[in-house]
DNA sequence: ATGGCAACCATTGTATACGCATCGTGGCTC
DNA sequence: GAGCCACGATGCGTATACAATGGTTGCCAT
């Protein structure tokens, strides 16, 4: 049960026991960095799908009440990431098979559809910056830290749709790779991460190039590709496996 | 500021004065019911744009206390239907030119792109409902009631992305339709409505033939249509009406 | 020994109370 | 007479306390 600690770590790790400041200080900023730590904890897989997440421990572990706690849960309910059942609290989502599916045909419509914006928009500057992104993403994962590859993958992906312009899609790429990670966890197999490292640099090659049907195109065998690695064996549900085995013996 | 009791006059409008069931009674239910009203006023235009959400006001009316009111309008906050401001409390979002574009882009993409989807997968059962829906969207129109056609044909775009399969991009399509109603408010004609009441039966009859191209064109079409209907002049901030009053004068 | 029932405990849901920030108003002063 | 400062009120943010529910465990009866 060190999942507490492993949740705080992110960099409010040496704020939660003086306390004192709790009663204004940042305010609103708090909760941002809260919601973030917990958002990177899941994403980053250190908190896994199934895991429970209690109130108390999370009010105590960041040093608010309840109240604020409860806040920030919902709004990860509300991007997927974690499931409020009525009343046995909040826990990680566990993507079923046909969630994962979904969020993949979405990725690849809006991804695709973004990447001629994005080609005709960016800049020598977005350019750099993407390939920074990319170029930590791979060392990332050269030296093995998985977590952290998995989050700056999805980082990628929801900056890049941010270039197109709209903001709108880009914060609904964003939800959809942070549940994408979700869905790595649950169904990926270990060893083999979802993007592979020189895709990206494929990918900003074309973009750099204003080729916006290339890039659409790299972009749709990029996803297939990554929803292809996964292995969604409809694993069984909670209950219904003893009905159907006892129902067709 | 009758805004009040219009509020309320959803379902639950009987329901307020006798809150002794408020204890338990439906529980987790009432708060969708309540969700459900504001979020119908906002799109219906009873509450417009701009318009201040005192969470006092909202807890009487509604005979729940303020906390149960906050989460409601947080969750209306994430689909963007209110704003909530620091320390000045909650309000309808007022949408700016630059979202109203984003939101119509991201709808050609993201509606168009289901289309064939929706085309493949129609059956007779389907086809009616969506009929009878336009029906009653038509009649509304007929008869004057703009607050109801407008709820009834962010119904249908909704129950029609639906229809893909796709529950992520359907929930995200359901968003795009409510925060359009707000885009109509503000930006909007009055008495020439967003969608053509016979536009809809038409993009039936391409589903029901599965033609799924000229579905994606017609609904192209459309919605250009809806968003050339607008009169998107960056429009003055809040105070100025005074200033301009008395300065042509 | 096993199955059912009951009581307890853990945990969430809700309400209320308190503190603080901001805005408006009124009075005072220049 | 006008501008500024101060005080009061309104309304949000947070915490804490209480109530209700569901799970678990232990005991009793068959």
């Amino acid at each position: 049960m060190n999942q507490r600690q492993s949740l705080a770590d992110g960099e409010a790790a040496g704020k939660a026991p003086p306390r004192r400041l709790g009663k204004n200080g940042d305010g609103a900023e708090r909760h941002e960095t809260i919601y973030r730590s917990i958002s990177d904890a899941i994403i980053e897989h250190r908190l896994k799908p199934g895991a429970r997440l209690r109130e108390d421990a999370l009010a105590e572990v960041f040093g608010i009440s309840r109240t604020g706690i409860r806040k920030i849960l919902q709004r990860l309910a509300m991007e997927q990431l974690v499931t409020l059942t009525p009343r046995r609290g909040a826990s990680v989502t566990r993507p079923t098979a046909e969630e994962a599916k979904d969020v993949f045909d979405a990725r690849q419509m809006v991804e695709c559809g973004l990447m001629p914006d994005v080609a005709r928009r960016i800049t020598p500057e977005d350019v750099r910056e993407l390939r920074d992104m990319a170029n930590r993403e791979r060392e990332a994962l050269k030296a093995g830290e998985q977590s952290r590859a998995i989050k700056l993958s999805a980082a990628f992906h929801e900056r890049l749709a941010r270039l197109s312009g709209n903001a709108t899609l880009a914060t609904f790429v964003g939800q959809l790779c942070s549940r994408s990670s979700l869905i790595l966890a649950v169904y990926g197999n270990p060893g083999h991460l979802g993007c592979e490292s020189h895709d990206h640099d494929d990918l900003i090659g074309y973009l750099e190039a204003h080729n916006g049907e290339r890039a659409a195109a790299f972009m749709s065998r990029h996803l297939k590709a990554i929803e292809a690695s996964l292995s969604i064996v409809e694993e069984e549900e909670e209950v219904p496996d003893l009905q159907r085995i006892f129902t067709s013996g």
